[in-house]
DNA sequence: CCGCTCAATGTGAACGCTAACATGGCAGTT
DNA sequence: AACTGCCATGTTAGCGTTCACATTGAGCGG
């Protein structure tokens, strides 16, 4: 089984008895090539198990078929089924994905992740960032290609695709109210987050629009933060009946706290997370929540980029609503 | 700020008054070229905003300095967190990775995402699929280049790096032994992972070693699974005592349908999972279970791989012990 | 039956680098 | 002073494609 030499297009075109163009014109699926002649061609490459050179290719034509992914909190659930799915999509359409993991908190980590993708010549950029920051720098180190961003601020001139957070935040709190709460406070996600802000602010709209009091606890998406709250947490002097929680890890924690603590949830406390993570439905008791269809966000977050890049691009913005999954951790407040 | 033309090796040869081939020298980090040449040449890359063109070099050296992951349920934690930190390792010394992700169940999808790989040119191939089949299929479409395996079987010639499955069954095994138990049921893997049957047969052999008799019910890794098979699991006639559940999410399943059904666990009966989710501290109870440290499995793994490639490679094989963490699922059995 | 057109194919150069070998100059040796 | 040897640098030729343009030959109108 020697691999003598990978076999070039020369090698080919002398086989199939024609010019080297013409076999690079059969790769290419040019029209104006004789049926016969392509055959023979094809049947040339396989016997010489011709695969073409894409860095050659590349070289020629200035055209890398590479795409990048900038991520951070790649282990999460969320933000790797996104990637996953950008990824499936980009392949489908012959694109390289090359994935690089960051610390979004450090600027440096951001910065040579980027670098490191320009080195590549990509020919479009996704940012899974959700951290505004991180965004903004990427942003600036990027120039003449195509950025789409996930979850992210989205401004005029770029593409995004995002979760309708405000539409989110807005939805689990009316829940709340149309149960009959009053004083229900949010656990927010970490400042600098844009989905942190953009959920805050639709419970806040919502909470106003009903005339209630919003009440903010600063949370950072841990599920151990979620617990730390809960456990001190003084929810009869102010008597809170409800929290939007803004995402189901802090949630998780939240109602372990509330078991350790003995407060019946929903009879006592009702509770809405946000995410729909797999564990929500098993926590005790089931949690009630917001879903986010990753897989949707990421196919089409990548066909965004996509068309971009092929500059058949309509639209910049797709947004998806966010949906109830209703489940046992809300009910009515107790009668006083 | 137009952008003319990107700069070639030629222009900033011209600009520093050298050959290009100095140049080149420069970006290969020469030895045998002057220092005070060297910072004359860096300085006109720098004024001309130089970036070498990966792809006239991968077509002049013939190396391509890509690296390939194929990866499948890359949205679980596990599998994402070790993709992340090999592509980190293998960024640091100065390769892009590609991931593709697949569905080891379809045999299509693994041969189509191999190719697209080889398509690539990699240099190296890291195979995050702990499904048996898909592993040979993979092995079966590479050559030419270094393999190294995650989690999945090892043989003689292959890098591989694993978690040694059966010592972590024989552990959590033990662990309930020595508690007093004797009737010890083990909810395992589905068939055709390794490391489902590697854990198996962990159990397997310490409970004959101490002359029990193991009791083995197939899952799947579901979370669903884990609680159906917790709703109907007849724990009084068999008198059972203890479970050994082959990992985490379907131990989180499980734990949720003894709530349900108020079988008290630990009093009534003892649970060990594996893997050490985030969430697993905070069910209730408490699981113990076995860490897996994925991140230190996925930076050994392309460690080894780099050292292939670069034909530094000393050992083939890397396996880690994994950790008994205990918290309160584990108790000893309740008193006749 | 000539010349024109167009379809199918061929030719040579270019893409931006590295590899391999060639050259020049200067220190040290004889 | 001539010779050797080596360090720093230059020169030329690919690597495997695509691009732009050139060529061939068949079909057709006049």
């Amino acid at each position: 089984m020697a691999n003598p030499k990978q076999a070039n297009i020369y090698d080919v075109a002398r086989l199939a008895k024609v010019s080297h163009q013409t076999v690079s014109r059969v790769l290419n699926n040019n029209p104006s090539i004789r049926p016969e002649t392509k055959t023979r061609v094809l049947k040339a490459m396989e016997s010489l198990g011709y695969r073409p050179s894409l860095a050659a290719r590349a070289l020629a034509s200035s055209k890398t078929n590479m795409l990048g992914i900038l991520s951070s909190d790649t282990d999460f659930t969320g933000p790797a089924a996104m990637v996953h799915y950008m990824e499936a999509a980009a392949r489908a359409q012959g694109y390289f994905v090359v994935t690089v993991g960051i610390d979004a908190n450090d600027e440096q980590s951001v910065q040579s992740g980027i670098d490191h993708l320009m080195k590549l010549g990509i020919e479009g950029l996704a940012l899974v960032t959700p951290q505004l920051r991180a965004v903004e720098i990427a942003r600036a180190a990027v120039s003449g290609i195509p950025v789409v961003t996930l979850d992210s601020m989205y401004r005029m001139d770029e593409l995004a695709v995002s979760v309708d957070n405000f539409a989110g935040g807005a939805t689990a709190t009316q829940h709340l109210i149309d149960l009959g709460h009053k004083n229900i406070v949010h656990i927010s996600g970490p400042q600098g987050w844009f989905e942190s802000t953009t959920r805050a602010a639709g419970y806040t709209a919502t909470m106003l629009n009903a005339n209630l009091v919003p009440q903010v606890i600063d949370g950072d998406w841990q599920l151990t933060t979620g617990y730390r709250i809960g456990k001190k947490l003084d929810v009869d002097s102010k008597d809170i009946t409800a929290l939007f929680i803004a995402n189901d890890r802090m949630s998780i924690g939240f109602l372990h706290a509330m078991r350790e603590r003995g407060i019946d949830v929903p009879k006592r406390l009702s509770v809405v997370g946000f995410d729909d993570l797999e564990e929500t439905g098993y926590t005790s008791p089931p949690l009630t929540t917001l879903r986010q269809d990753f897989k949707e966000l990421g196919k089409r977050a990548m066909n965004l980029l996509l068309a971009e890049i092929a500059g058949t691009s309509t639209k910049k913005l797709d947004r998806l609503v966010p949906e109830l999954v209703l489940r046992s951790s809300t009910a009515p407040p107790p009668k006083l």
